[in-house]
DNA sequence: TCAATATATCGCCACATAACGAAATGGTTG
DNA sequence: CAACCATTTCGTTATGTGGCGATATATTGA
């Protein structure tokens, strides 16, 4: 934490300074969730949620846990108790009654009914007819 | 703080997002400076580092006081005491004792040291010479 | 009023980045 | 092994953003 702080910590602000990033922060503080659930409430592309987590990892904001073909990811344990913490606990705060996130929560609860072999099933393209 | 709180709060975490801001931010917090002092530090146009400026009063992270022709910037009192202060807090303890920041200081020193007036001065384009 | 001047705004260019679909990857199951 | 599948990586495209110089604005002082 000496010499090149200033990247580090660029790294962390660059990956909060996006609304599906903290979209996706704002849903992993509801506990893990693997990409198809958030792919499912983003309504985005697999690999544009994709390519979210993975500057979210690199700042180390989210960790991952690979289990089969499913990827898992959670809020890293320094997003809530090392020194990015507080910056973190602002954002929660300040998001806590945000309309959008509200709206993301309950989309995660209907999205959390059905299990991720559904999801996944919905979200395959649809040229996958007969062959 | 409930509709559109998102939207508030990428100003604020984008406005963080760059190298520069966080650089200007990291000088203003030892205390009220002037555009030009600025641009001699960080060694940018003088339109740049107004703009920068710019984003960082829309985030209120910074105020101005405007005293003549000149214009002193300073942390926003929302900066060191509201909501987004842990944030705050945060960059500043993870930049303390980073070689950039620790330049800019030693370099800020140097500014001080001679007057606004001459800081201008030496800033004016160089076509200026007869007419 | 007019010239000088500190800062802000505008227009432009180069580069960064978010989004997608296609293809690659790594893992499971028949 | 071979088909399948969730996720990632790659290539492309559209948009966003930082930088500068030129110009505009507002203030001072002659």
């Amino acid at each position: 934490m000496s010499k090149r702080a200033l990247r580090a910590t660029l790294q962390v602000t660059k990956a909060l300074a996006d609304a599906q990033r903290i979209r996706i922060l704002m849903l992993l503080a509801t506990g893990e969730l693997c990409v198809c659930q958030v792919v499912e409430v983003l309504g985005l592309a697999p690999s544009t949620v994709s390519k979210h987590l993975s500057i979210l990892t690199a700042a180390e904001l989210v960790e991952m846990r690979k289990e089969g073909r499913w990827a898992y990811y959670r809020l890293s344990a320094s997003t809530t108790t090392a020194p990015a913490r507080p910056a973190w606990e602002w954002i929660k705060a300040a998001l806590k009654s945000d309309d959008q996130i509200l709206a993301d929560r309950r989309k995660l609860k209907a999205v959390m009914a059905c299990d991720p072999e559904e999801l996944c099933r919905r979200q395959r393209p649809r040229s996958e007819r007969t062959t």
